[in-house]
RNA sequence: GAUUCGUUAGCUCAGUCGGUAGAGCAUAUGCCUUUUAAGCAUAGGGUCCCGGGUUCGAGUCCCGGACGGAUCACCA
């Protein structure tokens, strides 16, 4: 149980109190708006509406569930649709069918007054079309199964077009739970993603690889370059990061003599919020014992070839117009030269000095923080990332940029390592890992030599890590994927917010409703005192500082509008309130 | 963080020159046995984001603030 206690007075609107009045009275009738027992479902709405063909009598005896989305109430018989798990079904709901006695209250009453659009029931029935030619349910059976108290949005489509559109992103991300209810397309996108996910995992058992859990509180945040979230473990009163990356827990691994591990993992880093970045994120890391970049490309290619055929049903997707093509080979531009493609500049070789003065030349930001490595990412992501549109593998990246990784087999300069660009993104970052222990051991001391420097983002060193390489790490290639990039370029989403049910949030500042019993404190008889509050004064504050006069009148106001059945207000009593204030 | 736009009924949005706050849907009531975003009719529903200021008078003008969107910059 939190342990705060809001002492609030809800204010509830007036179709929240005509809801809990409706709830009440269903009560009164003996019926539970909330039962216990299971409802049986022998359907749903996509089965029927894919395989109902006139006249069969295969839906002669269907049993659904699902939410009241709209009502038309014409008297005696009326219609309404019901959405399941799988989309939307119209019912036919004939008074004397559903009370087939003399008893009509389940229909008058409960139906067509006391149930709401939002409600959740099971109904059983035929399946049947209608004169306009829409496939429907002819009901027989009506059963409550959850009563709603709070209002949808109701949003309404004729022929693709919506109207009334619930379309508030932050609205929409606060309240998921609605946008799903409402927004088709929005169940769509995440179904999407899990079927991205099962696919890469299907094919990483295929492989024989093995799915992994590496821990997500370390007492050292490794195995990428942000900043961590800390927080501190009570009883080794020590401090602990949510993990930024995997990759160093995931190697310990192969040393362990696994051949190929695997992790769907959330990773966590404490820097800015925007349209591609949420404080938490999913990465599927996977590393294979024996095996290069070089072979880890091709297999990038047919993992994310075989993800996009599977969860498209074609070779390709389309983001912001573009349509993007996945299939072998792609293409593969080592960095230097992709500066040199975009900048005419051959920064092969440059010292940190002519970095720096290519960047001014160029236009580009720096600062005293930035070493070699940093400056060529720089020039890389200003003046040439964008223009990878088609699937591009970058390969070959300073040594400097890539602690973690192995020097280039032909230029000790270079790194043996590739990034995937798609859309003008990356989407895949990896290596021929680095097992030589004591080039690993050199390369986190110049990440530390960076930190010094002011380099908030530079790497720790990680002891155990490097024990683990000392005892022998086979030689490995590493990939990673940022799973809500790619989930993003497949779904055509241009946000991440759009991808993650629950992207995180700016706290909801919750409008305090003071409590009507600091008036009651005061004398104030109990009824008045929720006047008060419903005119506006929740403060003493504010009560305090208005006209008696003011006061009376605005109550008596209330008094008629809510035709409350109690005496006017005179001002004697107020003042007597204010007296003891 | 910078720029810019926005915040009005449960929802989507109008609101002119500063002068009694509006529409559609939703809700309530009445009528109605196959309707198609909306069956017909009537009614109720507002802290115009918050706080100051100008003014006889502010949803509207000015200042400050909160929250949100979009764009840009940094990180996956």
């Amino acid at each position: 149980m939190p342990k705060f206690f809001f002492h609030m007075s809800m204010i509830l609107s007036e179709q929240e109190q005509v809801r809990r009045a409706s709830l009440h009275e269903m009560q009164q009738l003996g019926i539970n708006p909330y039962p216990p027992e299971a409802f049986e479902v022998n359907t749903t709405t996509e089965t029927i509406l894919a395989n109902f063909k006139e006249g069969s009598e295969t839906f002669s005896h269907v049993s659904i569930a699902g939410r009241i989305m709209s009502r038309r109430i014409m008297g005696a018989a009326s219609f309404c649709e019901l959405q399941d798990a799988t989309g939307r079904i119209q019912l036919y709901v004939k008074r004397d069918d559903i009370c087939p006695g003399e008893d009509k209250t389940l229909y008058n009453t409960v139906f067509k007054r006391l149930l709401d659009i939002g409600d959740i029931i099971g109904v059983t029935g035929f399946v049947f079309v209608t004169q306009m030619g829409e496939i429907s349910i002819h009901i027989n059976s009506l059963k409550v199964l959850s009563k709603s108290l709070r209002p949808l949005p109701i949003v309404k489509e004729k022929d693709g077009q919506l109207f009334d559109a619930f379309t508030d992103p932050e609205q929409r991300y606060r309240m998921r739970y609605v946008d799903l209810i409402v927004n088709d397309q929005v169940k769509n996108t995440f179904l999407k993603r899990t079927k991205v996910i099962n696919v890469m995992r299907d094919f990483f058992n295929s492989k024989g690889y093995l799915e992994v859990e590496t821990p997500i509180l370390q007492p050292i945040p490794g195995g990428a370059a942000a900043r961590p979230f800390i927080t501190h473990h009570n009883a080794l009163d020590i401090p602990l990061y949510l993990r930024i990356a995997n990759e160093l827990y995931l190697k310990r691994l192969i040393v362990g003599g696994f051949d190929g591990v695997y992790e769907f993992a959330k990773d966590f880093r404490n820097e800015g919020m925007d349209r591609t970045h949420n404080p938490e994120f999913t990465v599927l890391e996977i590393y294979v014992a024996y095996k290069d970049y070089l072979w880890m490309m091709d297999f990038t290619e047919d993992l994310l070839v075989n993800v996009v055929e599977t969860v498209q049903g074609n070779n390709s997707v389309l983001i912001d117009g573009k349509e993007i093509v996945f299939s072998k080979p792609f293409r593969r531009v080592p960095i230097l030269e992709a500066i040199r493609e975009h900048t005419g500049i051959d920064v092969a070789g440059m010292d940190e000095k002519q970095l720096i003065a290519v960047c001014r030349q160029l236009g580009i930001e720096v600062d005293d923080s930035m070493g070699k490595g940093k400056l060529i990412d720089q020039i890389f992501g200003e003046k040439c990332e964008h223009h990878y549109i088609q699937p591009t593998f970058i390969t070959d990246y300073p040594v400097e940029m890539s602690p973690l990784c192995k020097r280039h087999r032909s230029n000790p300069e270079l790194t043996e390592r590739f990034e995937l660009m798609i859309n003008g993104k990356e989407i895949a970052n990896a290596y021929t890992e680095l097992n030589d222990p004591i080039d690993q051991r050199m390369r986190f001391e110049e990440q530390l030599r960076l930190s010094e420097r002011g380099d908030s983002e530079a790497m720790f060193i990680d002891q155990d890590f490097l024990r683990a390489l000392e005892f022998g790490m086979p030689p490995t290639s590493g990939m990673g994927i940022g799973i809500d990039r790619l989930v993003m370029l497949i779904t055509g989403q241009t946000s991440i917010q759009e991808v993650l049910f629950f992207p995180q949030m700016r706290p909801e500042k919750i409008k305090k409703a003071m409590s009507h019993e600091m008036f009651t404190e005061i004398g104030v008889p109990e009824e008045w005192a929720r006047q008060l509050i419903q005119a506006g004064y929740q403060t003493i504050e504010s009560f305090k500082n208005e006209k008696p006069q003011v006061l009376q009148q605005k109550l008596n106001g209330l008094r008629k509008k809510n035709k409350l059945d109690i005496p006017a207000v005179q001002l004697e009593e107020i003042m007597l309130w204010f007296g003891n204030l």
